[in-house]
DNA sequence: CCAACAATGAAAACCAGTTGTCAATTATTC
DNA sequence: GAATAATTGACAACTGGTTTTCATTGTTGG
């Protein structure tokens, strides 16, 4: 029995994939006269947002990604000056990281042109519209969350 | 100057991609009793659904993937008997592929207990919200559509 | 007809993520 | 304080996607 709600979720999840491989594929357009990736810019904008300095696993955390996926990028971040380490003074093996000034000055760069395009789409949309998209969008996420079976995370 | 609408959009876009993530998270676990997963779920839906018997580039197409990434999984459903191909009597190299009565048979389990999902969690939402959601990701998408720039597919 | 060009499948290299394993460090508990 | 458990970084293998390249097949124009 396929409801008109049903039917409606079905091809809101599909909207969703297409809206999300077109926005990725956009930001690597978009960062890549920065020399970024969509991926790049979303780890030193984790970096950059946060309220303080943060450890590996507490990036993938707040990425929502693997922690092993976080520290690859790191790792890649970390070769390219973009970032450094701070010994963590309460851990030895897992340093702070933070963003180094060439890579500070580049997000600064990327954020602004960010900004000013979202500005600019922002146009297109109703405040009421987005409003409902982002707490449907949230309440999605909420409803197929799995069970956290991950390594050992949770009790 | 970050105005409310922007800073609304900024948030919507990050949790576009959370919700990505879990659908593709959810849709690996929802399909792997099957034997699926949710690219290869993906693809029979894309099948199943054409009103026609389709080549691999129109899959490719009609799900917003390159032609090559469409024929990697291709092959593996292929491998796996869920489609066959048939000779295409208006192109010798480019066969048409349709589900195997396997390949149909559980896509039509899949599908069933996918609607059953779907209608309990539409529950979740008002129509009215739905409706809203899935216009502004189209239009979110619209907005970051590239120009195409690819092999040499459009004019 | 046939020469140029477009479309197709196949294969390889790569990107970005995943899981699993392992060794080392940190935290907990007795 | 020592044994045990959890966290962490590094590495390898895998998935699913991309682009690039190549040989082959269709298509089109002279």
């Amino acid at each position: 029995m396929q409801t008109e709600i049903s039917q409606l979720l079905s091809d809101t999840v599909i909207a969703l994939f297409q809206a999300n491989g077109k926005l990725l594929e956009w930001g690597d357009a978009f960062t890549a006269p920065y020399g970024l990736t969509s991926a790049r810019w979303q780890i030193l904008g984790a970096i950059a947002l946060a309220s303080h300095q943060l450890t590996a696993p507490q990036i993938a955390e707040q990425m929502g990604v693997s922690r092993q996926g976080a520290q690859k990028q790191l790792n890649l971040l970390l070769e390219d000056g973009l970032l450094e380490k701070l010994p963590n003074p309460s851990h030895l093996r897992s340093p702070l990281y933070r963003l180094s000034t060439q890579g500070s000055a580049l997000f600064e760069r990327v954020n602004q042109a960010w900004q000013v395009h979202a500005a600019k789409s922002g146009a297109a949309f109703t405040e009421q519209a987005l409003a409902t998209t982002l707490h449907t969008l949230r309440l999605i996420a909420q409803l197929h969350e799995m069970p956290p079976q991950g390594e050992h995370d949770e009790t």
